[in-house]
DNA sequence: CGGTTTTTTGACGATGTTCAACTCTTGTGG
DNA sequence: CCACAAGAGTTGAACATCGTCAAAAAACCG
């Protein structure tokens, strides 16, 4: 914690862009059509064919989209519908009896709030949207038809699900043991890498999707220790954080700090465009 | 914390029987095949049919069963078969590249370790065995007929995995949000209930597969502060812990302590039994 | 512009960790 | 059956991390 390599702090002004907000607007290769959202998200899984993301792309066109961009709460215990984000995020939390909250997972565009297989009854977790957003909400039963005749789509609506999983496991590892400076360090790279797989990144820039309060209910630590824990990374050159504006400054740093191995997102495409593209972006970093 | 009701503490010393280790020696309808350990587990989920529960004890006594009763490693990383426990306990865990250990998933008799259905590459995660344990290392093709045939055994199959999950976003919750009281009551209450359902209590007393090390390294505490803790849940007189001996003094007051509620396991036998029969066993509390 | 949310700050206390030593139990081999 | 070694549990003291409370400053929104 305290050998980590330390810079001077340059807070780059770069004016405070509306990120992720318009499609398409200077991100890499964000996607045209929402279904593409949905293909692209399995792409990190099968290679689809052009009639696999055709059909993914009337799925969501055909289902009622809400919009656009409202507050919305995205049901709670067992729905009958799956919510795919289009624009902004969600998260899944749990309440306990006195009031403590737990986030368990972040959504952000692309991701499926909810499982396209009948779901069990999830009891006492809800699901909300932490910034105005732009959902799809398809009936699970729509699912059916395309698992049936198109089983490689089946299999990467089953392997994007047990990612989920393995992010759930991970963040178990990250709450249990790291130290607040790590979680926080943890958290950013892995919404980072995810953004990045779905274009939402520029540069090494992206836009937060939680408030600290929101991030102190995510990694199981105070609002006022979130506070003082991001002013350390700051002044340890590793990031640069204003409202919600979130710089990377040195992504190398970052990730051993955090202990990052981006192994468990499976977002082959992601790394790919991290590396290839926007590390060289900074390359005195 | 401090406000929990107390009882002087009787320590009752009823012998070191050796709990867990003989099938159906005085705990509660144990199942008589091995087989049918899977089957009490699935019948959770579904109602399961005398022929059903016959493939299932088919399945498990056709592939080999390691035994009798010996430490091992049960594969890390992507592994094509499944283990099921037939007697003692295993974990999954991950390691941090500096040591730290994080234990991510209990394993009881019943419990299935790994996937039936085609797994992604799981990284770093590795599954030990905890205690001696016999299994049944069932290949994952083996799943495959099964399946395809019996579609209930299937669903139950999934909603099985499912309840891991839950499981995990519990325990998310649980390192999260709880203190270090708090935690260990939760899980004290989570494996209670979990072997009770496959009939491994006796009254209120089962055993404990974890020393304080691994409950550390499993709530994401320190092995010295289970410890202290540990004593504050004795003179609070809610547990007896000796060995591996646990006996859970005053069920209520511990679950409300952890502000347990077990629905997340969807264990509707095991809550049945232990209301209707093992709580009746000590009516004083 | 006024009100609300979010971020920031200080002081203090609680929770949890580390290190090191010691005891107790358990299992093993002679 | 005992001696021994290894592991597990226990203890104390010093310390680090993190939480709570309360208030102020800043950013945000209509």
């Amino acid at each position: 914690m305290d050998t980590l390599p330390r810079y001077a702090v340059p807070t780059p002004r770069t004016g405070t862009a509306a990120l992720g907000a318009r499609r398409g607007s200077g991100s890499d290769t964000a996607p045209e059509t929402p279904g593409g959202l949905l293909a692209r998200k399995l792409g990190n899984f099968v290679d689809l064919s052009d009639q696999e993301r055709e059909v993914l792309d009337d799925l969501v066109r055909q289902h009622r989209q809400y919009g656009p961009r409202e507050h919305l709460s995205l049901e709670n215990g067992h729905s009958r519908s799956v919510s795919l984000i289009l624009e902004g995020s969600a998260c899944r939390y749990k309440i306990l009896p006195d009031g403590r909250r737990q986030i368990l997972t972040l959504f952000i565009p692309g991701d499926l709030c909810g499982r396209c297989l009948p779901d069990l009854d999830l009891g006492d977790e809800s699901i909300v949207t932490l910034t105005a957003a732009t959902v799809a909400v398809i009936p699970r039963q729509a699912f059916a038809p395309i698992i049936e005749s198109y089983p490689r789509v089946a299999r990467a609506l089953a392997w994007n699900a047990m990612v989920e999983e393995g992010v759930h496991r991970e963040w178990i590892v990250n709450i249990g043991q790291r130290t607040g400076y790590e979680r926080i360090a943890h958290l950013f790279c892995e919404l980072f890498h995810r953004l990045a797989a779905v274009g939402l990144t520029q540069g090494l820039r992206c836009e937060l999707p939680l408030t600290q309060g929101e991030l102190a209910d995510a990694l199981g630590l105070s609002a006022v220790h979130i506070n003082r824990t991001v002013q350390q990374l700051r002044s340890d050159g590793l990031i640069c954080l204003r409202g919600r504006e979130l710089t990377i400054l040195d992504f190398a740093a970052l990730q051993s700090a955090a202990m990052f191995d981006g192994q468990y997102l499976h977002l082959s495409q992601a790394a790919r465009r991290i590396e290839a593209g926007t590390m060289r972006t900074y390359p005195d970093l």
